[in-house]
DNA sequence: CATATTTTGTTTGTGTACAAATAGACTGTG
DNA sequence: CACAGTCTATTTGTACACAAACAAAATATG
């Protein structure tokens, strides 16, 4: 192998991606220590739509259905959103906020767009827009 | 809120990277079933350190203590790399890739670079690495 | 209407990822 | 030398993430 076709690790998009997400996970739990990410998105897009059913939140929150049942099963367990099968197709499990899932939804939807502006802070304005630019045409 | 300040999932740097994370994720095991990226990863390093120890090469891949055991454990288990404690400092395990470790990552090293340019093909090559210049400062 | 296909959800198994607690080995300093 | 602090590795517990296999319900198609 040539020196110049030498696979260097830190080099690759990847890797680069796997830490610049470390440490945005790093600084949603200091500043929101009571849920993870993948639970606010599912929490945030279920106070959006108002309800939806599980297949169709893990859709929308790009989650696996695996994914999306455990996440759904532990905002459940402590009360943040409610379940329920729906008459007119009993395959769907329809979920919704509760009050106190709503109510957390909003103390903390400041918070969590402050952990986007920490993540992005090393950079300038505009070059803020243009990563987000790239990284959508790379999804 | 104001409809301005609503909370848009997404928009938020997390909810992106982690998409395009998923998809890079599903290249690299498109075109190298065998491993995973991290694991990869954890071989890339050996065989171009020659050795380390098991502390040293979970943080060179940003790799927690309790998350590189598992890594090692398996890439062991498929004799890829062997451990030994160090004889002087007992503490260490000292970790080395084996003959079988250093053909398979010869074997893949073209393949993963691959993985990263198909990773980022949706860009034009000034793009490319506009982003990977971007996503290194936010690490 | 009957059955083939699709959709939704669950379960199991494997693999990251990290926090916290523990234990053993080393190092530095008094 | 002693012992306080640090370093390395392990263990346990929780939480994504996805593949594959399954069951039940709904829909499409002949």
């Amino acid at each position: 192998m040539d020196k110049n076709d030498a696979y260097i690790l830190e080099r690759q998009v990847g890797f680069v991606m796997r830490r610049a997400v470390q440490r945005h996970i790093a600084i949603f739990s200091a500043l929101i220590p009571e849920m993870t990410p993948t639970q606010f998105a599912a929490l945030a897009k279920l106070c959006e739509l108002g309800q939806a059913s599980q297949n169709e939140l893990g859709r929308l929150t790009s989650m696996d259905v695996a994914t999306i049942k455990g996440v759904v099963d532990r905002l459940r367990a402590r009360e943040l959103i409610t379940s329920a099968p729906l008459e007119s197709d009993k395959r769907r499990l329809m979920l919704a906020p509760t009050r106190k899932g709503r109510a957390m939804y909003r103390k903390y939807a400041a918070q969590a767009a402050e952990v986007s502006r920490q993540t992005l802070a090393p950079l300038e304005e505009g070059e803020q827009s243009q990563l987000m630019q790239l990284l959508e045409r790379i999804i």
